[in-house]
DNA sequence: TCCATGTTTCGATGATCCTTTGAATATCAA
DNA sequence: TTGATATTCAAAGGATCATCGAAACATGGA
């Protein structure tokens, strides 16, 4: 993730209906969540959430499939944790009292299962 | 960190300039860089960086003290950790692929030193 | 084929944002 | 006090963005 990308993805982030998109997209998983069910779980109206999920397929945040009728998009996991790579790349030079809270939340999501000592 | 105040965060990195001003105060450590010196090494005028520095500091990335004739800014290096915690928080419910890349990532920047095994 | 469903696209409108300019404020030195 | 330096503030412009409604497109079933 370059800054160009990282930029188009903090703006994509910015945007109250879209963050809340993402959020249900993440919590949704591999599988996705379809257009109009996202529409719905977020409150707007099909031509609103298209616009945006747009803009957060183009920052490269979800990506899409078609089934049957639906259009499914589902989040890119990878570009998320690339922003997240990003920001501590960007942060941590030299002052590692950035990263060290960082590694405190990523505990609490049971991620660290892997994780090896230093 | 609440979606109120990770949404701001994410606006005012959002914007080329001020993400350009953000890794200057990151790189400048707790001494943080006067106003004017930031104009200088982001290419615009004082009045330009003036009203970013002021979005950067309303969003709460960035804070100020005088010295002198001069304002120095320093970055927050809580907010940023708080926001990358809050994206984590966000994107790892039920789904490890999304964390785990950002373990490797926080590995290169030497912040794990502290870290123990889960 | 015809119709219903799901989604996107287009055009218009109002809001918000970024930049510039010039004036105002604060500090220090003479 | 006067002048110089450092920064902020306020107003105006031009650009970009978000929302809405209507129309268009794609798919599947009768």
């Amino acid at each position: 993730m370059d800054e160009r990308q990282a930029l188009a993805a903090f703006a994509a982030l910015s945007q109250d209906t879209r963050l809340k998109i993402i959020r249900l997209l993440v919590t949704a998983g591999p599988e996705g969540m379809a257009s109009g069910a996202i529409a719905d779980a977020a409150g707007v109206s099909a031509s609103n959430v298209s616009f945006h999920l747009k803009e957060l397929a183009q920052a490269g945040l979800a990506t899409t499939r078609r089934e049957a009728r639906s259009i499914i998009y589902v989040a890119d996991y990878a570009a998320l944790s690339g922003l997240i790579a990003f920001l501590m790349r960007d942060c941590c030079q030299g002052h590692p009292e950035v990263c060290t809270p960082a590694i405190t939340a990523l505990s609490e999501c049971g991620c660290t299962a892997a994780m090896e000592p230093a």
